[in-house]
RNA sequence: GGUGCGGUAGUUCAGUUUGGUUAGAAUAUCGGCCUGUCACGCCGAGGGUCGCGGGUUCGAGUCCCGUCCGCACCGCCA
């Protein structure tokens, strides 16, 4: 037996007990004729102590202890007579009478604390050591402790979990796949899943009403702080079903997350359509912790001989509560912030609502007091309150007024932690153009089924047909997305006809469900939880890669063990491969 | 594919704007002292390919060019 207990359960009751513990050594606090070691483990931390009455080799051997050596302590627990209030086994030592060293440590490369000294690279290199300090175990505590919650609500509403391929067809829809060659089918290649739409589908025909499965998808695209090349969603489907159900049903299950895990209850879904979100926060996810709405100026501002807004198509604004007496550096740097090209403005109006009732603008020469007036009346501001204008081609404009809002709230603390506001951005475009290759692209994907009162547009005007598509968007940050599925060969095979495919290249990617739907399939609908945003949202933290235990860095690489990396030759021929890199 | 910021002791950073003596701090490490510490304290020591390559210069951590790596973002991500 290594221990009794572990290191973080020890209270003032066990006062008096002969106990074993094993860990890591946090630290050594030598004092002399006394010393203190922190015995960690992921339960907590337990002081060790010796003294006058503690062997004489015993001492000699806690002189060899070091940072995170791997020890076992026979003592007694005893009460301390200086009591730490900070942790929670403060109130006890244990007097130790016998330790062995089980494993040596070298020196950490960093230190294993909650305010490490250690860099993020270093982190991700050593990750099993970062792993052992608090601040990222709770993550992944917290990550399954979600992931329980999920399944315990989803299983409470006759959902069964199911496991689908990892090796799958690949399909040139969509994001890039990542490929794995066949070694029996030389020259051909399995894709791995960007998610397991087709299979879920297959389940519903199949006659499993409620699926869901906490499932790692895969997509060969470049990475951001909250994108992986792997990740994990919670994906679900659902029979028999529409939209209302859909978003009723994973209402009920955030709802139950966030109360079981974080004791917060969320109960208003607002629902808005993806044209209001763009209209009104000029991004299809908005963060609605905060107001400050888009404000349409170009009928108010045009014709008053301000070229730059006369021959823009579009110009808005939004209002930032109290900046009016931002000084000429502060607008200066707003106006370099969204001349940016991440952004991409040309360039930035402001017109100040000042506390005695005046303006003052960056355009003053071209509008008087009563013009200004009335702008500042369609953005219902108020004396002390500074509007910012940008104008330009209408939906980049709405885009870079959108992120604008974004960086005010940032600035004025408006996008408070642990403030939780759900949203559904429903309606969403069927299609999307493509400039590129001259065609339509699906917004979400191929199944996405159209709103019915729109299908005669498919043919007309299909840029304007809206789609049974939703988003959950929690405090800007999109958790989730699905859509009411086409469950008809026909209205199917026409989907596939509008996005470019013949009907032989539709029936070699897709033949196997359009069968399928020969043979009974019943209306459905899905979505999908991005399951790490969805838990560094609850960790109140930005990027996800800390609730992923072993993450891949900006560049896709696993730094701690360096891959991806080249195979042997010899693997390369048992599958037939040949390496021919570009110059 | 693009933009920005960064790379200096084991680690986190300062120093680079304005080139100039021996490149500093904190922390970690090692040694000494210390009976109530818990960020222990005090004394001392060791520790540097200033990412790499080239250039300018009497002289480069500092300026220029190239390159590699990291982070954030744009494109991309049905």
């Amino acid at each position: 037996m290594y221990r009794t207990h572990t290191c973080g359960e020890l209270r003032a009751e066990h006062i008096g007990q002969k106990i074993q513990l094993a860990g890591w050594v946090q630290r050594v606090r030598d004092l002399g004729a006394m010393s203190f070691i922190d015995l960690r483990d992921r339960y907590g931390i337990t002081q060790l102590v010796t003294d006058e009455i503690t062997p004489q080799t015993l001492k000699k051997s806690i002189e060899n202890l070091g940072r995170e050596f791997v020890i076992q302590a026979t003592g007694t627990v005893r009460e301390r007579s200086s009591k730490n209030k900070n942790i929670p086994t403060g109130d006890i030592e244990i007097s130790v009478n016998d330790l062995r060293i089980l494993s040596p440590s070298a020196i950490p490369p960093f230190t294993i604390q909650d305010d490490t000294d250690g860099g993020d690279e270093l982190r991700m290199k050593y990750r099993y050591l970062d792993l052992r300090r608090s601040a990222v175990r709770k993550n992944l505590e917290l990550r399954a402790q979600m992931a329980q919650a999920v399944r315990t609500y989803l299983t409470s509403q006759n959902f069964i979990e199911v496991e689908t391929p990892v090796l799958i067809k690949s399909t040139p829809e969509g994001a890039r796949d990542f490929v794995v060659p066949s070694r029996m089918n030389p020259g051909e290649f399995y894709a791995l899943p960007q998610s397991p739409q087709i299979f879920k589908q297959l389940l519903m025909v199949a006659g499993f009403d409620k699926y869901f499965q906490i499932v790692k998808c895969f997509r060969d695209e470049d990475l951001r702080a909250d994108r992986q090349p792997e990740f994990t969603q919670i994906d679900c489907e659902m029979s028999f079903v529409e939209q209302e159900d859909v978003l009723k049903t994973f209402e009920g299950l955030t709802h139950f997350v966030f109360k079981e895990v974080l004791s917060v209850e969320v109960d208003n879904f607002p629902r808005m359509n993806f044209s209001e979100a763009m209209e009104k926060y000029g991004s299809d996810k908005p963060d609605i912790r905060f107001e400050m709405q888009l404000k349409e100026l170009t009928d108010v501002a045009t014709g008053r001989g301000f070229s730059i807004f006369d021959s823009a198509e579009y110009i808005g604004a939004i209002c930032a509560r109290g900046c009016a007496s931002y000084t000429r550096k502060q607008t200066d740097e707003l106006t370099d912030w969204v001349k940016r090209p991440q952004i991409g403005s040309k360039g930035l109006v402001f017109v100040k609502y000042n506390m005695d009732g005046t303006y003052k603008s960056s355009v003053d020469k071209f509008y008087t007091h009563d013009e200004l007036n009335l702008w500042a009346q369609k953005l219902q501001a108020q004396p002390g309150d500074l509007i910012l204008i940008l104008s330009g081609e209408k939906n980049q404009t709405l885009k870079a007024l959108g992120e604008l809002r974004l960086e005010m709230g940032n600035r004025l603390n408006l996008r408070r932690k642990g403030t939780f506001k759900p949203l559904w951005v429903v309606d969403f475009p069927l299609l999307e153009w493509d400039i590129e290759s001259n065609r339509f692209f699906a917004m979400h994907h191929p199944f996405t089924s159209p709103k019915p009162e729109d299908i005669p547009l498919l043919d007309s005007n299909p840029d304007k047909v809206r789609a049974n598509a939703y988003d959950l968007v929690i405090n800007g940050v999109e958790i989730g997305g699905g859509s009411v599925r086409i469950y008809n060969s026909e209205l199917q095979a026409k989907m596939f006809d509008i996005l470019g495919f013949t009907p032989e290249q539709a029936k070699a990617q897709f033949g196997f469900l359009m069968n399928a739907f020969k043979y009974g399939a019943p209306p459905h609908a899905g979505i999908a939880f991005g399951f790490d945003r969805l838990v560094s949202l609850f960790a109140g933290i930005d990027s996800i890669r800390d609730v992923i235990a072993f993450p891949k860095n900006n560049s896709g690489r696993d730094v701690m063990n360096d891959s991806p990396s080249p195979i042997s030759q010899e693997q390369l021929d048992e599958l037939k491969l040949q390496i021919r890199l570009p110059e």
